[in-house]
DNA sequence: ATCTATTTTTCTTAAAATGAAATAATTCAT
DNA sequence: ATGAATTATTTCATTTTAAGAAAAATAGAT
């Protein structure tokens, strides 16, 4: 339902099918709020997590109110879908207390993520002692699509909080990781993933001509290293070192990201090798699939365009 | 639509319209897990915490065939949830991976689980319990990452106000509730884990050595608790025996923490049983009753008006 | 390369979610 | 207490979303 809905609506605002009478809101009453929203939330199950997220966020246990208010829902629909939550335990309220919070199945759910999280937090280890060691923050990413897609990210402090959580994805023409994937590729078939330019400007260093890009590609394959000088966010640069498998092939990028004021693109080279020895540590990590996969990317071409 | 699995059989088997064979409870092939639904599905928002159940539960990341025989949901369907709880970062899935594995939002609800204040003030009681009886400071830790995560914390009343407050983290290689945490691990787990040393040393008797922290791992496993000497702060002794959920597996360590000048290392081990009998205590607030109390008279009466 | 198993899409039907409005149940201030 | 003011539930007509069969597309295996 994600990416199909605007596929949906595109093919049903197409002429010639008009199947449906118009499904418009017809029903606004006087004095009735304004136009919905086509996509006000994802799904059920979104609206739940999302209320789930407010309760455990709450200092409190929180009331119907405070769950409407805080996530914008009407308060019948937060109130269904709190019921549902509290029968099937995943939210509890106190007899005698109207206010919700954490039941016994969220909790049992949250045990078994924290256990879960912790068999497989290697990476994140990895990536933690590499910040530790370079003061800077540091994430590892994927050739997802036409798209980088960050698997992990590990940051220095809280200050400066980007919306580069792991799953969100980048574009590959403007990024340390993202070139580092292209240079594996000859230009026809790099072309073919993000076109031959010109490319979208996200800052006044961004490459947006082929050209230019095929020499720094060219650039980045004789160097084994990748550098992003203010091409994606003006003030940031990184450098990325590829993780390879035992065939040599690119399976991710291990990069370094830091404040322009903090670090210039010459003092990031000095952690070139701090950065390869834990790209080479995380390659063990990507163990079971031997198999290559430069390519396939067909298949997950679609699934990089779902967007809310 | 949803609940009526058994009814929408029912009604697919009406005259007129041949379905298949109830595709039933399909017998569990070999490996996989047992069904789950003794009882319909409540909604998509269910089905969607299902599928979340299944995934955290499985040791690996899991395929849409796993998840649906799991759940005894239908593939398309399965499919369709999982996609969306993909998108919107419950879930995770790696380029070139088909399968499922734990989102950064579910860690993140899963870690704002474990501090939600409202299940905090149950443990808070037990180890204010316990402060009283010892009459030193005492806290209950996770294992997050590689860093040991204070839950919560009960002080005396002395002047060294750490920053240890909840939410804070310390190192594990020179922690008693780290090391607790350590030694469930073998070697090569841990190593992958804190690195192979030397490690940070924080005082002179901070163990820096991995050998060395083999063995006192392996002392820590021997003898059910785990002791810092000064290891992180001069002067502070501490003494950790773990939580452990029904399987025997630690899901958290309770400690307890003293100036050496009120407390000598052997003088704590006095307070081992009153810090085992908290212990066992606090492991029920990890893993709530299964079936506790069926309060909430209201909530069922409405529940079965929401006749199925 | 061909076949098999698994994943994804399509499409129709049917059920479940919505929110305004109405109705209860509580609070809280007199 | 008593009654307004708040907050919580229920109702209901409608719209939106989800289910699942079947088909198509992929990945994997032989």
């Amino acid at each position: 339902m994600r990416k199909p809905t605007a596929e949906k609506r595109a093919r049903a605002a197409r002429p010639g099918q008009i199947a449906h009478p118009p499904k418009k809101f017809k029903s606004v009453k006087a004095g009735a709020r304004a136009v919905v929203a086509p996509e006000p939330f994802g799904s059920a199950a979104l609206r739940a997590f999302l209320i789930l997220e407010v309760v455990v966020a709450a200092k409190e246990a929180c009331a119907l109110d405070d769950v409407a208010r805080a996530t914008g829902l009407s308060k019948p629909t937060a109130f269904r879908i709190l019921t549902q939550l509290e029968s099937s335990g995943m939210l509890l309220r106190e007899p005698g207390d109207r206010r919700y919070s954490v039941g016994h199945r969220l909790a049992k759910l949250a045990l078994g993520v924290m256990q879960n999280d912790a068999l497989r937090s290697e990476r994140h280890a990895i990536l933690q002692r590499l910040v530790e060691k370079i003061g800077e923050t540091c994430n590892v990413a994927m050739l997802d699509g036409r798209q980088l897609m960050y698997l992990d990210r590990v940051e220095t402090s809280w200050p400066l909080r980007l919306h580069l959580a792991p799953g969100s994805r980048v574009p590959l023409h403007c990024t340390s990781g993202g070139k580092l994937f292209l240079s594996q590729l000859p230009r026809a078939r790099w072309e073919k993933l993000i076109g031959p330019g010109p490319y979208e400007r996200h800052t006044p260093h961004t490459i947006i001509s082929g050209d230019e890009l095929e020499r720094e590609l060219s650039r980045i394959r004789g160097q084994g290293w990748s550098a992003d000088r203010e091409e994606l966010l003006a003030g940031i640069i990184c450098l990325a070192v590829p993780v390879t498998d035992r065939a040599g092939c690119v399976i991710a990028s291990l990069a370094l990201q830091a404040p322009l004021a903090r670090m210039t693109h010459a003092q990031s080279l000095d952690h070139l090798s701090a950065l390869r020895g834990a790209a080479s540590a995380l390659a063990a990590t990507f163990q079971p699939s031997v198999s290559p996969a430069p390519h396939g990317a067909a298949a997950r071409r679609r699934r990089s365009t779902a967007k809310r």
